[in-house]
DNA sequence: CGCGTTTACGTCGTTCGTAACGATA
DNA sequence: TATCGTTACGAACGACGTAAACGCG
């Protein structure tokens, strides 16, 4: 048994049973790969995959069994050169982060930046997507870090750190009569006005829509999008009253839109940044997460490094301390 | 970086860094193993070992995280092999047990011979140790299963598998006068009498001595051994009443002892079969775990097999629900 | 006949064992 | 000087890539 097989094998089997493409995935040629599974397989007395004529039709069952131990393997390895590259010389290497839009758009600018003050040897991959997407990702390897919010149930797999907390804003038009009232703004308000909001099911079972039957209300949502821009875009365009992240709120938007903190409309909602388990923490990762992250001090730091298990996180992070972002900068500054 | 140089990675720590010793344990030459290391060390770009002019001096820090590591590959890997003999043939192979004298001089006998029915080709080992022996040979691998009662904090890599349970018997010469007592014996009518019993600390923190001491008697031990045997031949010898396993004081022994049961006067004591945690179990190991704690149902072993956990073990099993194993025969019967 | 896998074979790099050398206590 | 690790070198092995054959739809 070598390494290289089991790298082949893990290669097959994420390439859909096809060995011409886990060849050229590998940058070697198909015999090669093909010859080192059948080398795999004698020597083991087993097949790993049915064969339907001489394609590979499916994994049998004790194939899953050695695939989920070779994956395990080939996990402890990269942590192995991992640690070596970290120790020699920890500046170098690359980052692969998948993460949502608001996020992406609103968040992790100034975060990145920084970052790449600091590691300008190191690689940085940004993925969006939803956060189904990023689960894919996730699944198909590759990615270092996920950050979304909510639905954790997705990513049983990842290490979970809770970072921030957030609430919603009300965008309207610079003259809705909205901005008009001189009371504080209730939920019985903004049904009477058709929504622009998130797609739901974000952030878990759709906590917006659940805050709203609450109180017996039935919000009228004539538009939604997985994307703050696109949901500011139909608000100036008079479509309605947009519900978006108070950190997508920000202060360009002041010119031409009113901008309204919900806090305690909704309930708050707790971003994460999450890794595969198992996986070894080089120390710009760390420092990333200490960007991500800017309440944990340096010792929760390393102990999240050496947990092994969600509850150990869990049991280092209580919810109420971490931090609330706004929008209009002022979660950015905090950050940096 | 080659399992071939994680193996001999591997082989050098557990012969204390010594090169040589570790190319004999591998059947190899003494150059290929050093020059190995001094690849993987290059390909890492670290040193794993310090070095003391020629000789290897310690491990280094980074070291110990990358030998930690290697042990999970090294693990899988053999892992998958066991996965592929089980499946081509699950009747060949090797089981290694450490065990207690008491545990392979009473129990094990019966259920080797009924195991060595069942599996001809499965080449048996026993050693036989203290329970800190046994946790030693666990530590220097080539174990697949331990069995000892009580001592569970030396064994925490393992998963333990509680078996059954077991009372102590009171061993005395035929004409002693404990045997005209025409009620049941009491901890005051023992404490009277020289005793000559297991080493203390068998089982945990001594429950005998504190069994006596919880009735605020102070035991009078003339005499201590690892060693039921022992034990008995010097009660034979007149020295003093003798207190052992109930499964140690057997039919033969009737001829010259006269043999009293202790049930309710020390606590029960339970007897584990144990394995390393993370290892696949080939079905002739799970059915010397059947053999072994007989009152496990089929599905209940299944559970055990896909148990990742202690506590996942604990959840299956009821204390109460395990057999209490007497002497002379029944208990062996019984496990037949 | 296209797609994908396996077989055949020549080349090249790697591993291994023996032998000799170097360093340390 | 005994012990242990490294260097040197030739032989055997194994991995890889190209070319060609094979099976299936």
């Amino acid at each position: 048994m070598k390494l290289q097989q089991l790298k082949y094998l893990l290669a097959i089997v994420d390439n859909g049973l096809n060995i011409t493409a886990a060849a050229e995935r590998m940058y070697t040629s198909q015999p090669g790969v093909s010859k080192q599974l059948k080398l795999l397989e004698e020597e083991l007395g087993m097949l790993l995959f049915t064969r339907k004529g001489k394609s590979l039709g499916s994994i049998t069952p004790a194939g899953h069994q050695v695939i989920e131990r070779a994956r395990i393997i080939m996990r402890e390895a990269d942590n192995i050169r991992s640690l070596a590259s970290d120790y020699f010389q920890e500046e170098e290497g690359s980052l692969s982060i998948a993460t949502t839009h608001t996020q992406a758009r609103y968040v992790l600018p100034g975060i990145v930046s920084e970052f790449r003050k600091r590691f300008p040897k190191v690689g940085l991959n940004l993925h969006q997507g939803t956060s189904e997407q990023i689960a894919d990702m996730i699944a198909a390897n590759d990615i270092d870090f996920a950050i979304a919010t909510g639905s954790t149930d997705l990513f049983t797999d990842l290490m979970l750190v809770p970072s921030y907390r957030w609430d919603r804003s009300i965008v309207v038009p610079k003259d809705h009569e909205l901005t008009n009232l001189d009371r504080k703004i209730t939920l019985g308000d903004l049904a009477k006005y058709p929504l622009v909001t998130y797609v739901f099911s974000f952030g878990g079972q759709s906590s917006l829509k659940r805050a709203f039957a609450d109180e017996g209300l039935e919000p009228d949502v004539v538009f939604t999008a997985r994307d703050a821009d696109v949901i500011k875009t139909y608000v100036r365009m008079g479509l309605g009253v947009g519900i978006v992240a108070s950190m997508a709120a920000d202060c360009a938007d002041k010119k031409d839109l009113q901008v309204i903190d919900a806090e305690g409309l909704f309930p708050r909602s707790t971003t994460w940044i999450g890794y595969r388990k198992n996986a070894v923490l080089r120390r710009y990762m760390v420092d990333f997460i200490h960007l991500f992250a800017s309440h944990l001090t340096s010792r929760q730091l390393d102990d999240i490094r050496r947990a092994s298990s969600q509850d150990d996180i869990d049991g280092l992070i209580q919810t109420s301390d971490l931090p609330v972002r706004g929008g209009c900068d002022e979660g950015m500054t905090e950050a940096v």
